[in-house]
DNA sequence: ATTATCTATAGATCTATAGATAATGC
DNA sequence: ATTATCTATAGATCTATAGATAATGC
């Protein structure tokens, strides 16, 4: 019962930093404010997690059960399904928010999260390659690689969302990465 | 005399802040780092730009000198002037670092940089429009008018980035750039 | 015993204001 | 007069530690 209601608490108060980050990024969230949002004392926070860092250790894990393209045992993804993953990040606006905070934060100089983004990208580099290779073989639009796409394919994922946060009503992200994919897969040239 | 003096300081104190905010973000840098940057103290900096905010107006306003991509007047922007950019980029990590970092907060709430950005992304679309469209006219690789291919052009310029700061030594920003133009513009499909 | 929370508080910072002092420019 | 800087400091915060109190689980 206790471990029960303890891991409760400390899914509540992550869930709270999410949005915290979301709102000030994580040098701005403070955790007198992310305890408040779970009804705690700052203090009481520390009792589930020791440090502000540790807290965020906890948040970048919930991103992997979240998101799990950068996942190693992912081997089931398809192009199709990440299409459906923006798509559903363009409903929950939050979440994107919190972690497009959190990347730009993390090139700063000896960012905590910056060692975990450096990892993830590598993961998320190479599974796109495989995702790619698996569904399209070895070359695809403009005569690229998988491993060449491959960074483009996560550089336009992260791009819109940057440019989708800052003007919702201006951009259509998860039709502008079909564009894009339609583009990468040697889509019709022709034109209309 | 007194005026080409003063505005040589607030030159160095802007020149300052850029560094300050690569390494700390805009949140994490404090005046008194920048001025102690530039042998001031913090109270002697606030005699050039009266507010933290003031600061951050003028590092603006130096991105777009740097980069007038988002320039409203410029009409002589072509394909391979971007392309030259982005490699000119990749020589200057620190600037980028800058700009990269407050791109990130900027998207948290009620930020002091976020209409500066949303402004500059309609601006560079725009004119990413018009440079894909004066150079290849209304179609483009996948069939993409312009006007869909440019945010995709700006969101690989920025993804690029970020996963180039990340880890230099596995991104090599310039050629991903460029595997992705000539995959714009319908470039060789045939494969080698 | 262990877990969950709280009050109190140390120790660091941070931005910005007030007001003094010295030098420069009419 | 105006400009450039400085010292002093108010007023807010922030993280983290110390230690008390109450409840829960052997």
């Amino acid at each position: 019962m206790a471990r029960a209601r303890s891991e409760e608490r400390r899914g509540d108060i992550v869930r709270a930093a999410l949005e915290v980050i979301a709102e000030r990024g994580y040098r701005g969230a403070t955790l007198g404010s992310v305890a408040e949002r779970v009804g705690l004392t700052q203090q009481g926070l520390l009792h589930y997690f020791p440090t502000k860092e540790a807290l965020l250790v906890a948040v970048l894990q919930e991103r992997d059960r979240w998101d799990t393209t950068g996942g190693r045992d992912r081997e089931g993804w398809r192009l199709d399904l990440i299409e459906s993953l923006v798509e559903y990040n363009a409903m929950r606006p939050g979440i994107v928010q919190t972690f497009s905070a959190l990347l730009g934060e993390s090139v700063t100089d000896g960012h905590p999260a910056r060692a975990f983004f450096t990892e993830r990208y590598t993961q998320v580099r190479e599974n796109m390659a495989q995702v790619l290779r698996l569904e399209f073989g070895e070359r695809l639009g403009g005569g690229l690689t998988p491993e060449q796409a491959a960074p483009l394919l996560t550089a336009v994922m992260d791009g819109l969302q940057y440019q989708w946060l800052l003007d919702p009503a201006s951009v259509d992200m998860p039709a502008a990465f079909r564009d894009f994919v339609r583009l990468l897969t040697g889509g019709d040239t022709s034109g209309g």
